[in-house]
DNA sequence: GCACTATACGAACGATCGTGCTATCTTGTC
DNA sequence: GACAAGATAGCACGATCGTTCGTATAGTGC
């Protein structure tokens, strides 16, 4: 939530422009999954918002600024969505699998038009060094290292193997919630959100301490 | 390799028609990995291969024209580097993990600046419905059934266990391979395509027939 | 209620986008 | 070696890009 109030921006304190950044953010993040963050002009997005070019510069100073709020306001949605429902669903290995399952989940309640932000985003930055990708790249580390803190806790409490490392866990889960994001988006045919569930039980399962 | 022999162009006679579409169409697959197909401008296109931009109007009716032209070169290079060397490490099972292998090798000799490229125009064109969009899906769906065709054989020749379907075994395959692709462009460190390496042994063994 | 300032708009800018038209050079054919 | 056709360049077009400026409006703190 306040993921983005340490930027140099003054902080707005009037109501109607802090409802006008919200409703441009929103609207920000949703384009970018399918348009990409490079790919959204500042037209168009004044359009879908109903306010005029011009006025979006009143709340960004370029549009390098407003990716890099949009990516924030994502952050913050992408926790809401899938991080703390996540952590609803237990500890360890509880955790691991709700992580999993609030991911997929998210992806078939289309929280984003065009699949999960972060991977749609990060495919279209990682090859542009900046601060965009950096960003970006941040917040992905940090969802890696949920993943990775929920495996080491699941080998902690003797539900799974510690036979490998918690990295290697955590490499395998987020390789089947990538390919369930690319190929969900691609056909919009749940079957790949299953594939990836069939997957991730059969992965889990097999590591399960007998 | 003539898998655009059919596009309705009347096909180039000239020599130097011929090597300059050449010419255009590597740096565009290459281009199109970075900045993506649809960011790629006909500008950039023109000064990095030293021709005039209505100089490659020349030999493309559009800027999709030219996008389609570009997937079918990228196809022809992917056969030509991932598909055709991984057919030569075998058959059944040992054509699985060449196929897989191979892949992995493309990434990392960086075939193309950006990766794959299949993966990279996927994930920009995947919500973006269009000629351009199913052509990439077509080629998409080739690769799988290609690693799915080498999963049934392993099965039929004994190598691994027939408990689970084939597409399966094709989808978690590939979604290590996906992985490794993301997380390789991204951070341009090897240890990602190992982290891959090490999940496609594991998951192979584990499937072996003992 | 007043002053202050964040908010929003209209208009315009230089640059670049994809795309045609026309002329000039170059290649292959007879 | 002439001639037709293909290949390339120069130039200009309308549209759209991100951005700036000046100005009017409206919410907030005193």
């Amino acid at each position: 939530m306040n993921h983005h109030a340490d930027t140099s921006e003054p902080r707005p304190t009037r109501s109607d422009g802090r409802r006008s950044r919200i409703a441009i953010l929103d609207a920000a993040a949703a384009l970018a999954t399918v348009d990409g963050l490079e790919g959204l002009s500042i037209g168009d997005l004044a359009v879908r918002t109903g306010m005029s070019k011009s006025g979006l510069y009143a709340h960004f100073k370029s549009k390098q600024d407003l990716q890099i709020a949009t990516i924030d306001h994502a952050a913050a949605i992408f926790d809401a969505e899938v991080v703390r429902p996540g952590h609803a669903r237990g500890e360890g290995l509880a955790l691991l699998r709700g992580l999993a399952e609030t991911f997929l989940d998210h992806l078939e309640r289309r929280v984003f038009p065009g699949g999960c932000f972060f991977a749609a985003v990060g495919s279209e930055f990682d090859s542009r060094p900046g601060q965009v990708k950096e960003r970006v790249f941040e917040f992905i580390t940090t969802w890696m290292a949920e993943l990775v803190a929920a495996a080491a806790q699941a080998q902690a409490r003797g539900e799974i193997t510690d036979a490998i490392d918690a990295e290697q866990v955590a490499w395998e889960v987020d390789a089947l919630l990538l390919m369930a994001h690319a190929a969900f988006v691609m056909t919009a045919d749940p079957a790949a959100l299953e594939r990836s569930r069939i997957g991730l039980v059969r992965l889990l399962d097999g590591l399960a301490v007998r």
